[in-house]
RNA sequence: GCCCUCGUGGCCCAGUGGAUAGGGCGUCUGCCUCCGGAGCAGAAAGUCACAGGUUCGAAUCCUGUCGAGGGCGCCA
């Protein structure tokens, strides 16, 4: 429909050209922009105003030159001049209603749009280390990537999810002896406990199940031998773990790649890293200095250089990380989106500097989480990963149930730190916005129950089918006028913006606002317009037009990764 | 000290350089003989932190000040 209006608009402003009325040099792009006052209509161009100045003429005088030519269309109900300059265009009713028909023939392809051309992108999120349970920080990351992910694919990308596994770090060896001493420990060895090693409980529950499995041998095992082999299994438990409280939640990985594999030696007898380095040199951006190598990122707008091999000949984290993203460049990515948490907002310029050292400007975009605070009662819950009093992601899981979780998570901006309120998260009440979502999908199903006349209390209908033997092809949408009806399906037919909206800014959760505002038009429908009536005409055009929001909310509902429930 | 992000009704937040700055919560007033009231309608409530600047036009862009959070290792 966008499309639609463009054309009218730019044929106008060429023809405004043709004729005389412009000068030739102005730029032809129509401007268009949905009015945020629905007062001004569905579409309103503004180059009236913009042109004025190229043009030296008064804004209204173009935008009379400009709406004088635009072309009759059944589509289009006005063409007024508004304020300073504004040309408003208000669509007809035939168009709101044919926005209906695509609708519910697109089905599960509701919104779609074609930003990404089929453009390779890759999403990678969460990539906690592997040596504990998720922080409600990685729900968040989880819950914003996958749906991240999901728009991106109906936006018309081609997505790969991806964990990063930071196995590689001394972390991982101070794990390894956590869970050892926790093991000896449990057969009762005396051990001193280091302040820095995993206090968690979780760390002996692992501990626990490697001495139910396989027995007190490892007590007396070589210290480093007992480490080597308890890193492997607490490793391979955590990562089953995270995988799948992530899969309980609708969060599927395609690939999970593992740090360690970067400084693994291959055939020519370097590691990935260190290619990684040699490429970056081969672009002149690498020196040494005081015995160290280092990539000279302020020729990117870094603040210093970095280091990235130390002077004992240990790489550092960044130099893996480097190596990490020339592999994903490597792999044919056209677009790598990495989600990271607000601690490491520090590493975005280098990072930055680094994929445009390699050759890849632009195609790398940092998207920043702030933080997650949680509250209950209106009470900060104080966490501390030391002494392992923390309320874990699987936690809140439990608490507050998968759909909450992550419609809160997803609802806010990332720039902005995100308090989320146990309490108000479990409240089944209009304070709950996904509540309020959902409850338009339960009430329309309720409907097409009650009008297809089956059984109210079978639980086994399904609703798609109900709504497929029950709407009419040939409803006659021209009944459908009141403002409320109106209303919704404007409100239908703005779904494909909002996808290209929040694609282009990586902002999945403006699916949230679209799909609150769909769900507010909806109600207030309903609250005006009954659907099933004596008037067989009328209702098989509300059916029609019930059937079609049912299609919508179920689609941007998938598209947050929140269920579309037809009771509650 | 330097860097990043953010300051929008009492509270929580939207707001692609455009028109009279929107929504939710809370407060107040209404609406169930009627398809699900987990809903709807209405009212009160704003110097968009402050000061300059750019622009035909600024909550939005630039500079400065104040305030909040985060980050500033040859750690991971």
């Amino acid at each position: 429909m966008r499309f639609t209006v463009e054309d009218l608009v730019s044929q106008a402003l060429s023809q405004a050209i043709e004729d005389g009325a412009l000068p030739e040099d102005v730029p032809r792009d129509p401007m268009i922009e949905r009015p945020r006052d629905p007062s001004h209509g569905d579409y309103a161009s503004t180059v009236a105003l913009r042109l004025a100045k190229a043009a030296g003429k008064p804004p209204r005088e173009i935008a009379e030159a400009v709406a004088s030519r635009i072309g009759e269309s059944e589509l289009v109900d006005s063409v007024e001049i508004a304020g300073p300059g504004f040309i408003n265009i208000r669509l007809a009713p035939v168009a709101l209603q044919a926005i209906l028909a695509d609708v519910r023939s697109a089905g599960q392809d509701f919104g779609r749009a074609d930003v990404g051309e089929g453009r390779r992108v890759q999403v990678e999120f969460v990539s906690a280390n592997p040596v504990g349970p998720m922080h409600v920080g990685h729900g968040r990351w989880a819950a914003l990537g996958d749906s991240l992910a999901r728009v991106l694919e109906h936006a018309g990308y081609d997505v790969e999810r991806e964990f990063y596994i930071n196995d590689a770090g001394v972390q991982m060896d101070v794990f390894a002896k956590s869970v050892a001493a926790r093991y000896l420990e449990l057969c009762g060895r005396d051990v001193e406990f280091a302040e820095e090693w995993y206090q968690g409980a979780y760390v002996t529950e692992i501990a626990r199940e490697i001495l139910e499995e396989e027995g007190e041998r490892w007590a007396d095992a070589d210290s480093s031998e007992r480490e080597a082999h308890f890193k492997e299994k607490a490793y391979a438990q955590v990562l089953a773990h995270l995988e799948r409280v992530l899969l309980d939640v609708g969060v599927g990985f395609d690939v999970w790649f593992s740090e360690q594999t970067l400084h693994e030696l291959a055939d020519d007898g370097l590691s990935s890293v260190e290619r990684s380095i040699e490429g970056l040199r081969a672009s002149g951006h690498v020196y040494e200095e005081e015995g160290a190598t280092w990539f000279r990122s302020t020729d990117y707008g870094d603040d210093k250089d970095r280091v990235l091999r130390k002077a004992d000949g240990d790489h550092t984290y960044f130099a893996a990380d480097v190596a990490y993203h020339a592999d994903k460049f490597d792999r044919g990515f056209d677009l790598v989106v990495d989600l990271w948490g607000a601690d490491h907002h520090g590493y975005v310029k280098r990072m930055e500097a680094a994929a445009s050292a390699l050759g890849h400007e632009g195609q790398l975009a940092i998207v920043i989480g702030q933080l997650v605070n949680l509250f209950r009662d209106g009470e900060v819950v104080r966490m501390s990963k030391r002494t392992g009093e923390m309320v874990t992601f699987e936690d809140l899981l439990d608490e507050v149930g998968a759909d909450a979780a992550r419609y809160f998570f997803l609802r806010r901006n990332t720039d902005q730190p995100l308090d989320f309120d146990i309490t108000l998260a479990k409240e089944r009440s209009a304070e709950n916005p996904v509540y309020y979502v959902q409850y338009a999908h339960a009430r329309i199903s309720a409907i097409l129950r009650k009008a297809s006349g089956a059984d109210t209390a079978d639980t086994s209908v399904d609703i798609a089918e109900t709504a497929a033997a029950l709407v009419r092809d040939d409803a006659p949408l021209q009944l459908l006028t009141a403002p409320q009806e109106l209303a919704l399906m404007r409100k239908l037919g703005e779904a494909s913006e909002v996808v290209e909206i929040a694609a282009r800014q990586l902002a999945p959760y403006k699916l949230t606002r679209y799909a609150e505002e769909l769900a507010g038009a909806f109600h207030q429908f309903y609250t005006e317009c009954k659907v099933v009536s004596d008037d067989e005409e009328l209702t098989a055009a509300r059916l029609y037009v019930v059937d079609a929001t049912r299609v919508a909310l179920a689609t941007v509902l998938d598209l947050c990764g929140v269920s579309a429930p037809e009771r509650m």
